[in-house]
DNA sequence: ATAGTGACGGCGG
DNA sequence: ACCGCCGCCACTA
């Protein structure tokens, strides 16, 4: 439907195995830096998406897994991310500034 | 049409 | 460094 979401997928898509980004970076990757909200709005809807998006790789920017909840299990999320090698510990990524992807840095700043 | 809410983030106290 | 308030944008009651 809108190309936001779509844009939004695919940023989550070049998200590499076992890195992870917040949902500001990716707002801002698609300037829309305001609307990290409606990013993670698209992460909702992902499931409508007709492509696999890692949305577990995607959390808020003090790397912490807030939306956990949204997935299928509560705990789906963190064994995810733990089957990729990235610790969580508490709902909180360990070593997060290092696991950290920023697109507008990996992909160049649009 | 107005008000409240949420997978966020930045700024101020 | 920790806590709280405000701004943003789309959706729902």
């Amino acid at each position: 439907m809108d190309n936001f979401f779509e844009k939004v997928w695919a940023t989550a898509c070049q998200i590499p195995l076992g890195r992870v980004t917040s949902y500001g970076a990716i707002a801002r990757y698609l300037g829309a830096a305001r609307s990290a909200r409606m990013v993670g709005w698209a992460m909702n809807n992902c499931r409508a998406s007709e492509v696999r998006v890692p949305a577990h790789r995607v959390v808020n920017s003090k790397g912490l897994l807030t939306g956990k909840h949204h997935f299928q299990g509560s705990h789906v999320m963190e064994e995810l991310l733990e089957s990729e090698g990235v610790r969580v510990e508490d709902n909180q990524i360990v070593n997060f500034d290092e696991l950290f992807w920023d697109p507008a840095k990996e992909l160049g700043i649009h």
